[in-house]
DNA sequence: GTCTATAAAAGGATAGAC
DNA sequence: GTCTATCCTTTTATAGAC
C-alpha cells in the first residue's frame, strides 16, 4: 500500500520533530544549528523553514513537549484525589527514574532553558494543567494527620524532585567524581531508585515501619 | 597619583573577565556574544581579542575559574585531616549557601557546559586538586563507627550536593511552581540552610540528639 | 512537498591608524 | 593599549524550479 500525501505530511513532521528534539535537548535553543537538525531527520534546511516558519517556533514547539513531559506520574496520583504521602513519593521517583532512563537530558534542557526566559514559565505552568496546590495538599494532610514530621511542604517536594533529578543533570560531573566507570554509575542509578525512597522515608516518617 | 601601564593592563583585563563572567555565566557559552562581553567591560571587541585571541580561549579561563569556584569548603573541612560528618555536611551546605547567594548562576552554568563537552571532566578535577577519596573517606569512617546508618557513602555525598544545588539550579521553575514571589522564595533558601541539614541527620545519623 | 541556489544577517576575528 | 573599519565564516531564512 501506497501512502498519500496526508500521510506524508505526517511522517515529515514526525520526523523533523524527532531530529529537532534530539539536538535540542543536547545543545540547547543557542547552541543547535539548523543544519544539524536537517541533516538528522534527512532533510534539508529549506523543508525545515517550510514547516515551520522559523528556529524560534520549531524550539517553541519542542520546549512545550519537553516542559510538559518534565511532570511524570505526579499528576497520575493527584488524578486520583486522595493518595498517600507513601504512593506520592514513590510515584514521583519512579516517575522520573522512568522517563530519565529514555531521556536523560530531558531535566538539564528544561532547567537550561527557563533559566535563559524566567518569564515564560507562569504560562506555561498553566498551560501544562499542573496544579501545585493539589500536590501540597497531599503532603500537608500527611504532616497534618502525624504520619509526616512537622515541615514545609513545599520544601519536602522540593526535596524528593532534587533527589530525583540531580543525579541525571550532573550526570558527568558526578559520575567521573566518585565513579570509576560510566557502567557503574548507571547501575547506580538502578539501585537509587530504591535508596532515594528509604532516604527520604527515614528522614520524614514519624514511624517508618508501619 | 596616575596609573601607569601595568594598572591600566590589570584593570582592562579584569574589567574583561568580570564582564565576560557575567555573560558567559548566564548565558552559556553558545549563548554568549563577543559584543555583549565587550558593551559590558564598556569596551569593543577588537580589544577582547587583543587580551584574549579567542571566544574560546575567553571562556575557558572563565570556565576554570568557576569550576574551581564550584567546589566550595569541602577542601576547608578534608585540609583538617580528621572531621566528623556532622562539620562535612555543615561545611558543604554553608559553603554552598554563601557562594550561591553570590552567584546564583553559577552550578547551572558548570553542570550545564559540563554536559556539552564531558571530556573535559578529568582534567579539569586533576587541575583543581579536589580529592574525592578523601571526602568519600570521612563518610566511610561515619558508617563504621557506627555514627552513620550503612550506605554507600559516595550516594549521601551526591544527595549532600543535590539538596544543596538544585533550589538554586531550577530556581525559576521552583519558585514559580510553589511560591507566591522571588522574595518568598529568597527566605526560603534562607532557612533552607538548616532545614536541609535536618532533613539529612534524620535519614542517616543513628543517634540523632547525641 | 521537496529540492538547489542564494540572499541577508549575525558574529568572530584581523588590519591598521593613533 | 585602544579604537574604527572591514573581512570572512557561519547561520538563519527565502526564492524559485521541479
Amino acid at each position: 500500500m501506497v501512502k498519500n500525501k496526508q500521510d506524508k505530511n505526517q511522517d515529515t513532521e514526525e520526523l523533523i520533530l524527532k531530529a529537532a528534539n534530539r539536538v535540542f535537548e543536547k545543545k540547547g535553543y543557542a547552541g543547535a544549528r539548523m543544519q544539524e537538525i536537517a541533516d538528522e531527520a534527512g532533510i534539508n534546511k529549506a523543508l525545515l523553514h517550510y514547516y515551520f516558519r522559523s528556529k524560534e517556533k520549531l524550539f517553541d514547539r519542542i520546549f512545550r513537549e519537553a516542559f510538559s513531559q518534565f511532570w511524570p506520574s505526579i499528576e497520575k496520583v493527584t488524578q486520583g484525589g486522595m493518595a498517600g504521602i507513601r504512593d506520592l513519593i514513590k510515584a514521583v521517583i519512579d516517575g522520573y527514574t522512568e522517563i530519565l532512563a529514555q531521556r536523560p537530558y530531558l531535566p538539564a534542557f528544561v532547567v537550561g532553558e527557563l533559566n535563559r526566559s524566567p518569564e515564560r514559565i507562569k504560562e506555561l505552568l498553566l498551560a501544562s494543567g499542573i496544579k501545585p496546590d493539589k500536590i501540597i495538599k497531599i503532603v500537608q494532610d500527611a504532616i497534618d494527620n502525624g504520619e509526616v514530621v512537622n515541615m514545609d511542604p513545599r520544601e519536602l517536594l522540593v526535596n524528593i524532585i532534587a533527589l530525583s533529578i540531580f543525579p541525571f543533570i550532573a550526570r558527568p560531573l558526578v559520575s567521573s567524581m566518585f565513579w570509576k566507570s560510566k557502567g557503574e554509575y548507571d547501575s547506580f542509578l538502578q539501585k537509587r531508585k530504591e535508596t532515594v525512597y528509604e532516604f527520604i522515608c527515614r528522614s520524614i516518617l514519624v514511624n517508618p515501619d508501619q
